[in-house]
DNA sequence: CCGTACAATATGTACGGACATATTGCAACC
DNA sequence: GGTTGCAATATGTCCGTACATATTGTACGG
């Protein structure tokens, strides 16, 4: 575990970079090691060690309090990425209460979806279709297809109750850590304006999103979202980069 | 400029904000103190100074090379700033030629923009509408409501030639630091149609814009974008805040 | 068993010193 | 005037020391 003294790299890096690999690796899972320990396992002083410590910490990975030491921050494990996070996240935080209603939950072949995550075309995939509603008000159209050869087990999991990355995890041992998502504006089919209660010539977002565990790519999801309940609001301010969420409450913003 | 050893708040952090105050005010422009001088100037170690200059920096607002010194970052304050400054920039970065076409540039009243700008209902306003280009192919309608009042002697600008905040600056003095956007989809009208070439049954994103110098609003902007040309595009990874793009090649991003 | 006091633990702040590295300026030489 | 070498300048890296602050654990007394 001794750095490399002679490589140009500062000793900092070497260190930050060890400890982002064994933190990936769910070593510190159960404990992150104090300065100290770090020092002795690493043949470096203090300061050193938490120059690294203070880099590997910029996503806010760690949380360090004095008299207490350093925790990994769970919730960063836990975060299903992107604009849907965005999105559902606004709305839990505004209080509302989210549900998802199954539309379906079945067996598909579908060659197009199934190049997208690389799988044979006529490779079997998991299909799930849910209505997610907001205080009983219909907010989005999330479609899902997945490996089948993965995701089996959920043909049995309750989506109702339950967040689909969760069962992932649970019932596949799959989680999401990478992956793209884009979004453009699109006119709802008519069903679709039905199942989201949105009226002729009103547009949505459509936003599609590739998900990948370990460099596999494990879900592909379309979400039609209604453009009256969702936007996109960005504050900014010199000196500050801009940050773009999703707000699910666009009344917030009438002037 | 001595710090308050008594204060709670601990000496670095009161120093950084003393430099983001003089940072502010424009004291920095021609240049930025070199450590030893700060090191001096407020009777502090070395170490207390890098760690100021150091959260300082973390918007990546100073530039510190050695043997070279510290210089504040030019680009930071010429950054027209958000998903529009995204949306051109991409179109810039991927070579295309771009173009205005000045459709209106008038006086106005509208009671309920003025509003906005927290002005008198009867207000007179700037209006300036463009069609935006890249390659010669339309990509958006952006419409811009300012103060008559400040904006005046724009009423003679070229807004072919030149960008609107490059003009409000070099003949009104005043430049956008702050405000906020927020994006939504839009079904675009018979003459937006004609306009921006887009066919029936298409949609386009809405952005809607305030833009504010020195806590003054000072812009009210609208831009209609092609959604087929115009796309939000992230990319994640475990650990790493999201970063959400706007993207004006969306073929680039088909499978 | 509960409350209090103190020690142990662990990070945060601040100082100082030394050397490495990269850039710029200046002087000397051709 | 151009080139080269060296000194001056300025930040980056790394070490060490000391004390402050906040949390947790333990022991003791009521």
């Amino acid at each position: 575990m001794a750095l490399d003294r002679s490589n140009p790299l500062p000793l900092w890096a070497q260190l930050e970079s060890d400890l982002k690999q064994r933190l990936d690796a769910g070593e510190f899972d159960e404990r992150f090691p104090t300065d100290h320990e770090l020092v002795q396992q690493y043949g470096v002083s203090r300061h050193t060690v938490r120059e690294a410590i203070g880099h590997l910490n910029r996503s806010g990975i760690l949380r360090r309090e004095r008299g207490r030491g350093t925790v990994v921050n769970r919730t960063e494990f836990e975060q299903p990425l992107g604009a849907l996070y965005s999105l559902f996240g606004s709305v839990e935080s505004s209080g509302a209460v989210q549900r998802s209603q199954v539309l379906e939950l079945r067996e598909d072949i579908n060659p197009t979806i199934a190049t997208q995550l690389e799988l044979a075309p006529d490779a079997p995939l998991l299909y799930l279709e849910r209505l997610r509603c907001a205080d009983d008000q219909p907010l989005a159209i999330d479609r899902a297809w997945l490996p089948m050869e993965v995701a089996r087990p959920l043909l049995t999991s309750d989506f109702e109750r339950t967040a689909l990355y969760d069962e992932l995890e649970q019932r596949c041992g799959v989680r999401p850590n990478a992956g793209w998502e884009r979004i453009a504006p699109l006119l709802p089919t008519p069903e679709e304006r039905t199942l989201l209660d949105m009226r002729r010539g009103e547009a949505a977002f459509f936003l599609e999103r590739l998900s990948v565990a370990d460099g596999r790519p494990i879900e592909w999801r379309t979400t039609t979202i209604r453009g009256d309940r969702y936007r996109f609001v960005s504050k900014f301010e010199q000196g500050v980069a801009p940050a773009m969420v999703a707000s699910a409450n666009p009344a917030t913003h009438n002037a």
